[in-house]
DNA sequence: GGACCTGTTCCACACACCGTAACGCCGTTT
DNA sequence: AAACGGCGTTACGGTGTGTGGAACAGGTCC
């Protein structure tokens, strides 16, 4: 058998009729963003992706016409083109929160003089939009793009905890969570009671859940429905975090209410 | 013959072995990032790319596997994904110009309290990658992500004309200068004349050459090799520019040097 | 110089993808 | 109501296209 058939996508059901090479073309170019290098080789990603080398290239050199990748040719090394970039760009123009609460983390910033931060959800995921660094020396810089899972870190709680029960059960039920640092929250009942505290209090906080060394405060904007369009953080080194969470966290909260209130939710009660 | 062979690209020469399938896949995928709609139909795209109903549909479908494209099943309409945003924000986080001009965009927006732009070019094109538009009634928002050419329009020509004389006959001699507006330049020996001009005064200005009503003031920021990294401007309505262009100038021009300085440029003299 | 990487090209065969055409499914129209 | 036109989706069989393996070419490093 020379061409592995189906194996489709770990994430969805089926999808109808699919040409096997533009989903493995797709697969190439999403390689692109989940790699933490900024140029790859032919046969890296072959490896990678359990591709014949030949395929691969013919691949990049098809989407390297639509100036979807990009060819140095000194090195013969690949990277995300223009054409990538444009397509991002035009997402990210039609995400009118990240427009809105653009300022918002710059004054966020300001204020704490730590990193001000936006994520939005992708499905079981989360991905970093904005960011605003303080200008000093230590400071917190996230990746953004790259998805992470909902129950690991501050902006990740603040977003499972404001999801209804039943969202948050079918989360939980997907399988164990899966610890990305020694403080990340594994129990399931722990984690259960964790998301009702940041109910509580209005927002979550984390010390080297996700990334050791780093720490935050998150709290949703909330649409007119009650339900979490985005997330807002303020993160910074967990040494000096200690004491500024606090503080952090009543400017946080002041920053999401007012954004919850702009994309139009009122406060119950 | 059944299947339209090469055609390829209007853009590239060759591009060794291509894969015609993927080709497609991916001109479906940028027409998403040129099309002004959020959405797109089955038909609808068949018929602006010439393609047929079948292919388009079997292209999304793979597509929609790995994220890249979404499904509405309400409405039967496609859209881009979140991997395509995770593609364009993997490449935006390697622009380091766009977090460094960030918050300059930001006091220039709310010195001139209008909106204020950075571009980056693609070859023969250039894209907005930023903005930031002032809290006040009407104002101008660009479209990030839309390739423009690099003759019309404050940002362009600040961009044509730091370019080297020699790359900028190869632009003029690709062929005509389209006109986007009644305002374009059309005429090559009166463009270097204006690009001339520019060059003598630090910055471009332009009032309706690119969008009829729009008017704007812009100017490059400079690498250590004295080459435009970026554009930054400063837009709004061409009725009210006309009087604020001077001070616009003012403010733009002590961004960008700073900018400039920022990126190792130092200037000459 | 040769061993070992790369990325690229060649080739003939199998089979995956192509377009045509028919299928449901909604809205609106008659 | 029933017929229409629009949509997105599926079926099908033939052909031409993409497949992987292997050979090629151009590097760098011992």
């Amino acid at each position: 058998m020379p061409t592995k058939s189906s194996g489709a996508a770990p994430g969805r059901e089926h999808a109808g009729q699919v040409i096997a090479s533009v989903e493995r073309a797709a697969h190439v170019l999403m390689h692109f963003a989940e790699t933490p290098s900024d140029t790859l080789g032919v046969t890296e990603i072959a490896e990678a992706l359990g591709m014949s080398k030949a395929a691969v290239h013919r691949i990049l050199a098809s989407l390297r016409v639509r100036g979807l990748v990009e060819l140095d040719p000194a090195t013969r090394r690949y990277s995300l083109g223009a054409g990538a970039m444009r397509l991002g760009l035009a997402c990210l123009d039609r995400i009118d929160v990240r427009r809105i609460a653009g300022p918002e983390l710059v004054t966020l910033s300001r204020r704490t003089d730590e990193t001000a931060t936006l994520s939005i959800r992708t499905g079981r995921h989360r991905v970093y939009v904005d960011q605003v660094t303080p200008a000093r020396e230590v400071i917190m810089s996230v990746s953004l793009g790259v998805a992470h899972p909902l129950h690991a870190g501050g902006s990740s709680k603040a977003f499972l905890a404001f999801l209804t029960g039943e969202e948050i059960e079918d989360y939980l039920s997907y399988g164990p969570l899966e610890p990305l640092t020694g403080n990340t929250i594994v129990d399931k009942a722990t984690l259960r009671r964790e998301l009702a505290a940041i109910r509580e209090a209005g927002y979550a906080q984390s010390f080297s859940e996700r990334m050791p060394g780093a720490a935050s405060v998150a709290a949703p904007i909330l649409d007119h429905h009650g339900r979490p369009l985005a997330v807002v953080s303020v993160s910074g080194p967990a040494e000096r975090f200690r004491e500024e969470a606090r503080h952090c966290a009543e400017m946080l909260l002041e920053s999401t209410t007012r954004l919850s209130a702009q994309m139009g939710w009122t406060a119950p009660g």
